[in-house]
DNA sequence: ATTAATAGATAACGTTAAGTTAACACGAAT
DNA sequence: ATTCGTGTTAACTTAACGTTATCTATTAAT
């Protein structure tokens, strides 16, 4: 369950500086020096998370992050950018290069490691979407948008309650496979929350209210599923 | 897809060197050995950027670039000073003159190039004054200009307090990505700041009163976006 | 067929996040 | 010293959202 972040930054210094800090906090962390390098690696391990420095030489953070974002399988992995504070046009720019957060430097631990924990939180309620990109293309009559937080059915978007929407986006992150009640439970509402038995049921109904009730399979006594 | 960059210096030396660093990473370069031929060939070319050389014999790199500012056909091109370390008001004049940024000698290829890099990419992100010139595009109603430090909104501008300047250049980034709060809060406020919950909210609200209740939508417990 | 378990439906309810307003604090400019 | 612009806080309101309660319908087991 320990997540798994892959450090890029031209500096051996912060780069040992972060990895010493994470791994203290059970994180799984790797290390590239520089953009490439640090594609590479991302492609072979897909990491949650990738920390990457904006300001290295040859290729900077912002052409690296493009280049990420362009790669399909780390469609789910969240980006965070290292800047010099100062660098204030860097955030605007990181951001459209598809950053989902960034962070100053210099860098304190306490800090690092409670942002890193908040983006990872952030990811975690995306669930993995893993889209099998084989046999993918048969026209999705319902898709989602994270970014923002929208959904689109049959080319119409349309704008759902944060429960309703990440309750679908679990759901959906792998079509026809059976949620059970308790994992559900777990993954939308967290798994110290405890509210009663209906208040999914609810939540489902709402769902099939405004996508149709053809999608959402009951399978009784074990749980919910989606269907294209 | 490639850039193109006007150099102007006296010094040969400097101008070749410049000139075999940048096309090495694919800009298209041009040179001109003073201040007249540079104002000529701009005018010619219209690049997207002009490395200027501040002390030149003749018309010296202020007085070029204020003649450079003051052509029409120019206002999209970006204008860096070249200036020796220790000229500090070179700094100062030079901004003044109408400058976007400045780069010290004695050059760094490495450094030149993230450099320029960075200013072109503010070219194209911060500068979406691409208004007119070209038939174009959507009618974008509100713009930022970060170097006046103004937004646009249906051709009148306007200015804004920082706070809420930054804010919207934040949501701006990216429309229609919605902006978690905490990132917000860490992209305008900083990660060590620690404000009320209500800032936000009050700064949005500020916003909508000027900028109108259409352009920032809220996404409840999640965060706001910006729509056009 | 009867019962028990599980889910669907609906409306009422309570909670929480955001909106709103005014007042206050602070620094810069006058 | 006073004013003004800016940013923050506090206190309250509003509305969206989520949850619960209750009842009904369906399914599974005996």
């Amino acid at each position: 369950m320990s997540s798994s972040i892959l450090v890029i930054d031209d500096e051996q210094d912060i780069r040992v500086l972060i990895k010493y800090n994470l791994e203290k906090e059970g994180f799984v962390v790797s290390e590239a020096a520089n953009g490439e390098k640090g594609l590479e690696m991302a492609v072979q391990q897909v990491p949650d998370l990738i920390l990457l420095d904006v300001m290295m030489p040859g290729m900077d953070g912002i052409e690296t992050c493009e280049k990420l974002n362009a790669i399909p399988g780390l469609k789910h992995t969240m980006i965070c950018f290292l800047t010099a504070r100062g660098e204030d046009y860097s955030q605007i720019a990181g951001f459209e290069a598809g950053a989902d957060d960034y962070i100053t430097k210099p860098i304190k631990p306490k800090l690092l490691v409670s942002r890193i924990s908040a983006i990872l939180r952030r990811k975690g309620a995306a669930g993995t979407d893993v889209n099998n990109d084989s046999t993918d293309n048969k026209e999705k009559s319902i898709t989602i948008d994270r970014e923002r937080y929208l959904i689109s059915k049959e080319g119409n978007e349309m704008f759902l309650p944060r429960k309703e929407f990440e309750l679908l986006a679990l759901l959906m992150s792998k079509p026809s496979k059976v949620f059970h009640r308790d994992v559900i439970m777990n993954s939308v509402w967290g798994a110290d929350v405890v509210v009663g038995d209906r208040t999914i049921d609810v939540h489902i109904r709402k769902l099939r209210e405004k996508i149709g009730d053809t999608h959402i399979v009951t399978v009784k006594g074990v749980g919910y599923k989606f269907e294209e």
